[in-house]
RNA sequence: GCGGACGUGGUGAAAUUGGUAUACACGCCAGCCUUAGGAGCUGGUACCGCAAGGUGUGAGGGUUCGAGUCCCUCCGUCCGCACCA
């Protein structure tokens, strides 16, 4: 059997490829376009195992196709290479992340050519390139310009090790995603971008995105997590005792039971007019149809109340020793689902229920959190599971509100006056579905939905409360408090300030945009963070002290950087036209290539990444620098490869494979047939060697199929296995199906195998399928042929139905659903001669023999169904 | 706990979407060939049975002429989120 080379082979091709500029993409050519794009790379000193490439393979295979089928293809690579391992390399060696990531840009752009992807090279980014930064600076200037970024001094998440803050998104299981530390919570100065003033439109316009994968949707809606409820004022009384009338006229009135004692005085503070002499707790809650369930208020330990009420808390030492308690821990202990509910009842306070009047008792408690919602609950024991918990540990009260519709029957009256169910204490269930509403007022009688909607209008009226969409999505802290990251392009001056907006509550007093862009990142000879609210940066002191840009005195710049994510967030654009040096991208260049059409890259990036990206895109839209409201028309994500042991590939387990080892020994051809052909491509799976050998036998197959070239045609059969095999590999390559597309090409070059002859022609297809996935060897052996330019500038192959077509068709015939028999018949044959042909079987005739026949399927092509009795 | 994906040979996995379960490949077994290499070729490889035949897609029910596929109950695995009121 004829065997290639494959190593002198594969670099000739893909020095040719480079230099025939066969990659190139030509913006606004009259073709249709189709931008096809990977998720770039950190480019670390460890280089690429075998499963980074995967994703890169896919898209190259569809770039490849999408060339072969007329498309101005753009399929470019760059590199996110801000971050903290090259500061941290730089904090140890003492090489400044600017070498020791142009290096390791080297290493990875020679280990990505090897596998012979497809990259147009000519559009290469990186985003630590001040000619690149200058643009996501610009963004933020736009931003900060339009009040959607604000200084804050709220505690946020600090990793002690990275001695950064980190945002929200930066967590795993309240470790920092870098380095794995515990994450504290600590007071900073910040920036922070306002991304939920678009959380809304991120949630919805998911529904836009019908080629993403619902698994991704669901994990952004859930990251988003919109809670439609209300607001609700609960005052806050000082040494009280004893317990306040009923308030409610009106609803007393309206419910034609309540008592009427009314007192005015109290009916006025609860109303909201009073002159602020009370404190109030604005609690949170998604139901607020069960009010009158509510027997204890809840804030969180991090509650500004609690200094507000100072003294007024009787036993204000006990209440500090718990909160510093709770500081103590970690996030982690904090939030452990399943340790005992702790709290603390603020002694000498009570909260007032708003209509019912009833002094409710506080508690801080840290199952509350500060960083959703008001940091304050409403406590309903009777209809949420962690306040049932809680009250059964402090012996509150237990009102139920909501019964199962079942029970509606039940001549529900009135609050107080309920034989059954006026349980105060009700210990074991907690029911927190939908109903109807009991002991509940003028709510009674009404469905969850209806209560809800009464109760807000209520409130509203009354000035108690109104109604809310909360999100679990937070604001994006921005700053980082480390070196290697772009610096935010701000000056503080005490002098001037920019007034970004008209509303009051965006104005950044004594901060002004540098819009002398870029603001480069200066040397520096000492990387260490210092661990407070500075970056190294901040010793750097003549980069630090400038000149006010508005009145020209002494100023200093912000010495915080961005975050990683900042530079990824809009680089998809810049491939577009990156060596603009006016703006961010050209009208024209957007017009044409924006959106991406085809987007892949891992999971983990569902809820970061691919948030920051359609936010930024958002805002880009808003100020009318993009076209669309959505940078990515289609999204798949790609399955981990792990190692052959099952675990995830690692120089810690000392099982990492190289792909450049794998190239040398088998081919870069060998490699991208086999990783597409492991398995599902959205699936982990683990790496097999062997498996490689495999698609090596498959590519020499392919190899000894142009022995068999000469002037005769392949049988009928054969090649209606060849037009059966174009129609399953177009489809499969759109449809992200690899592995079922290499397996019909095995599938055809094994049938070939048998063939005696097939014309340049019939072979030449076979070349061009097996092109996308195997690029070299295909090249070599297309232009042995006599093509005298790439087969990546050929048309794809066209499949002919009616060359597909079988000669015949095999029926199968069952007896009661079991096979017994099979027959070759013509094909389209009708179905009463098949009905006829099978019953004649002699199998058949055996089987049928004194049994009574009560009816018969016939499925055209397929198969003959005989039921008997 | 919530959300998503899934469960098929010794292994990775197919199954035209309700119509022959295990395609394709790895591994293994037997044979052939050889200039002994990461070779190549031929055949075999779900289980029980000599056979006829029977049984088989996590378990149990159901719908249907027919179920890996649809419905219900349960068990298990992976991923994401997790005291979000």
């Amino acid at each position: 059997m004829r065997e290639y080379q494959h190593q002198q082979l594969e670099a000739k091709w893909r020095q040719k490829w480079q230099q025939e500029g066969l990659y190139t993409a030509e913006n606004g050519q009259d073709k249709p376009k189709f931008y096809v794009l990977d998720m770039f790379p950190y480019p670390s000193g460890a280089g690429l195992h075998v499963g980074h490439p995967k994703g890169y393979i896919a898209t190259d295979v569809v770039t490849r196709c999408m060339m072969m089928q007329g498309y101005n293809v753009l399929h470019p690579m760059g590199w996110d290479a801000f971050g903290l391992p090259a500061e941290n390399y730089a904090l140890k060696t003492g090489v400044h992340p600017t070498i020791s990531t142009a290096d390791h840009i080297v290493n990875y752009k020679r280990q990505l050519d090897d596998i012979g992807l497809a990259y147009d090279w000519n559009r290469e980014i990186n985003t630590t390139d001040p000619d690149y930064y200058r643009w996501t600076q610009w963004t933020f200037l736009e931003m900060f310009k339009r009040g959607l970024v604000y200084e804050s001094h709220e505690p946020i998440n600090w990793c002690p090790t990275c001695k950064t803050g980190l945002a929200n998104e930066d967590l795993e299981n309240g470790l920092c995603e870098r380095c794995g530390t515990v994450v504290e919570k600590k007071p900073l100065r910040q920036w922070a971008v306002r991304i939920t003033d678009y959380a809304n439109r991120l949630l919805a316009d998911l529904d836009k995105l019908p080629d993403w994968e619902d698994s991704i949707k669901e994990m952004q809606r859930y990251w988003i997590g919109r809670s439609v409820g209300a607001e609700i004022n609960f005052k806050v009384i000082i040494n009280t005792s004893g317990v306040i009338p009923h308030p409610s006229r009106e609803a007393g009135a309206k419910a034609g039971i309540l008592p009427v004692t009314v007192d005015q005085r109290l009916d006025s503070r609860l109303r909201g007019n009073d002159t602020g002499e009370s404190a109030v707790i604005k609690v949170f809650t998604t139901r607020p149809d069960t009010i009158f369930g509510a027997t204890y208020l809840v804030i969180s330990p991090e509650h500004e109340l609690i200094n507000e009420l100072g003294d007024a808390i009787l036993n204000l030492n006990e209440v500090q020793g718990y909160i510093s308690q709770v500081k103590n821990k970690s996030d982690m202990e904090r939030t452990d689902l399943n340790k005992d509910k702790s709290g603390i009842e603020l002694q000498g306070v009570k909260a007032l229920h708003p209509v019912t009047g009833h002094q409710l008792p506080i508690f801080a408690a840290d199952y509350v959190l500060s960083g959703y919602g008001t940091g304050a609950i409403m406590a309903v024991p009777a209809h949420d599971e962690r306040d049932h918990e809680f009250a059964l540990k402090y012996n509150l009260p237990i009102i139920k509100v909501v019964v199962p519709p079942a029970l509606d029957q039940l001549n529900t009256v009135g609050f107080n006056s309920l034989p059954e169910h006026t349980d105060i204490r009700v210990v074991d269930d907690c029911y927190t579905a939908e109903g109807l509403a009991i002991n509940s007022d003028f709510l009674d009688g009404l469905s969850t939905a209806a209560a809800k909607e009464k109760i807000i209008i209520w409130l509203t009226e009354n000035k108690i409360g109104q109604a809310k969409v909360q999100y679990k999505l937070k604001d994006w802290v921005f700053s980082r408090q480390r070196y290697w990251g772009e610096p935010i392009p701000l000056i503080y001056c005490e002098y001037c300030h920019d007034n970004p907006t008209n509303e009051g509550e965006r104005l950044n007093p004594g901060w002004i945009a540098d819009d002398n862009l870029p603001v480069t990142l200066p040397m520096v000879d000492h990387y260490e963070p210092s661990g407070t609210a500075e970056s190294p940066l901040a010793n750097i002191t003549d980069w630090v002290n400038v000149k006010c840009p508005r009145c020209g005195k002494a100023a200093k710049r912000e010495t915080n950087t961005m975050p990683q994510w900042a530079g990824s967030s809009w680089y998809y654009l810049r491939y577009c036209d990156p060596y603009n040096d006016k703006e961010l991208i050209s009208k024209k260049a957007e017009k044409y290539w924006n959106p991406v059409d085809l987007y892949v890259g891992g999971a983990e990036h569902a809820t970061r990444h691919l948030i920051y990206a359609r936010f930024w895109h958002k805002f880009l839209f808003d100020i009318g620098v993009v076209s669309t409201e959505e940078p990515f028309a289609k999204l798949r994500h790609v399955g981990l490869i792990l190692a052959e042991d099952g675990r995830k590939m690692s120089k810690r387990w000392n099982n990492v494979i190289n792909p450049d080892d794998i190239c040398s020994e088998y081919g870069a051809d060998a490699f991208r047939v086999y990783e597409m052909f492991m398995g599902p491509f959205d699936q982990p799976v683990a790496w097999n060697t062997n498996g490689v050998i495999g698609a090596r036998k498959f590519l020499s197959k392919l190899t000894a199929l142009s022995q068999k070239v000469g002037d005769d045609s392949a049988s009928k059969a054969a090649i209606s296995q060849l037009h059966k095999t174009i129609k399953k590999v177009t489809s499969d390559i759109i449809d992200f199906k690899f592995n079922t597309a290499i397996s019909a090409l095995m599938i055809l070059v094994n049938a070939l195998g048998d063939e005696e002859s097939l014309t340049k022609e019939q072979y030449g297809m076979a070349l061009q399928l097996a092109a996308p996935f195997a690029p070299h060897l295909a090249e070599e052996l297309w232009q042995e042929l006599g093509h005298g330019q790439s087969i990546f500038l050929s048309s794809w192959p066209r499949f002919d139905a009616e060359l597909a077509q079988d000669e015949a068709a095999v029926v199968v015939i069952q007896i009661n659903g079991k096979v017994r028999d099979q027959m070759e018949v013509g094909l389209d044959m009708p179905a009463a001669d098949v009905e006829a042909l099978a019953k004649a079987r002699e199998k058949i005739v055996s089987w049928l023999e004194g049994k009574e026949i009560v009816k018969v399927i016939v499925v055209p092509n397929k198969l003959v169904n005989i039921v008997i009795k």
